[in-house]
DNA sequence: TCTATATTTCGATATTACTAGAAATAACTT
DNA sequence: AAGTTATTTCTAGTAATATCGAAATATAGA
């Protein structure tokens, strides 16, 4: 609810390896996708792409689980739920006004 | 469509004071708010609050109209429909395939 | 044209973010 | 225990962003 805690999580969104590592993951389910596939398919430096999670993980908008020496990465559903909201709160009504 | 066009969107949302503004602007409709009205009610200088807009501006977020000495700030609708439906896109979906 | 109002641009400083190699940690295998 | 794989943390250099007072620009009114 708090406007501070949705600006962070827009920032972190907001930067284009980020954004490309959040719509793999958005895409690719509950199951998520270990950070060396992503690191992969994006080509980056190793610890450039875990200091870009770890910009995602305090905003809240993934969270990590391991398995044995794999790290997946898995987008926080609800809270990508709650940015949404914040934007689209009284955006569309206001729209609709406006074209008819 | 392209992806650090959207970034771009988000990262200037990702600010508090900037993402204030959108709010504001977002809840007042197609009408507007002139620039000294937020200044107003953000309580921040005026060349701070500029340097905001222009980078709200920037990202086709917003738009600048004048009237007589007046400018308003108006929220550009399709361009936030565009950026809410980059971030919805397979994103329910897969949600739901989680939640069932 | 002079003054007032509304807002932006300039300039300078301070803070924060980005990038990536190297070293460290975690967990498995032999 | 030693080695291997997966990933993070450390460190440091560079670049980008935020802030805001002062000066500049735009428009209107006297």
């Amino acid at each position: 609810m708090d406007i501070d805690s949705i600006a962070k999580a827009l920032k972190e969104l907001g930067h284009p390896t980020r954004l490309a590592i959040f719509q793999r993951l958005v895409k690719s389910g509950t199951n998520g996708l270990p950070v060396g596939v992503i690191q992969e398919q994006l080509n980056i430096p190793a610890s450039t792409l875990s200091h870009h999670i770890s910009g995602l993980v305090s905003a809240q908008l993934i969270k990590q689980r391991r398995e044995s020496r794999t790290l997946y990465c898995v987008v926080e559903y609800q809270r990508l739920k709650q940015v949404l909201g914040f934007l689209q709160d009284e955006c569309c009504a206001d729209e609709q006004a406006a074209t008819k």
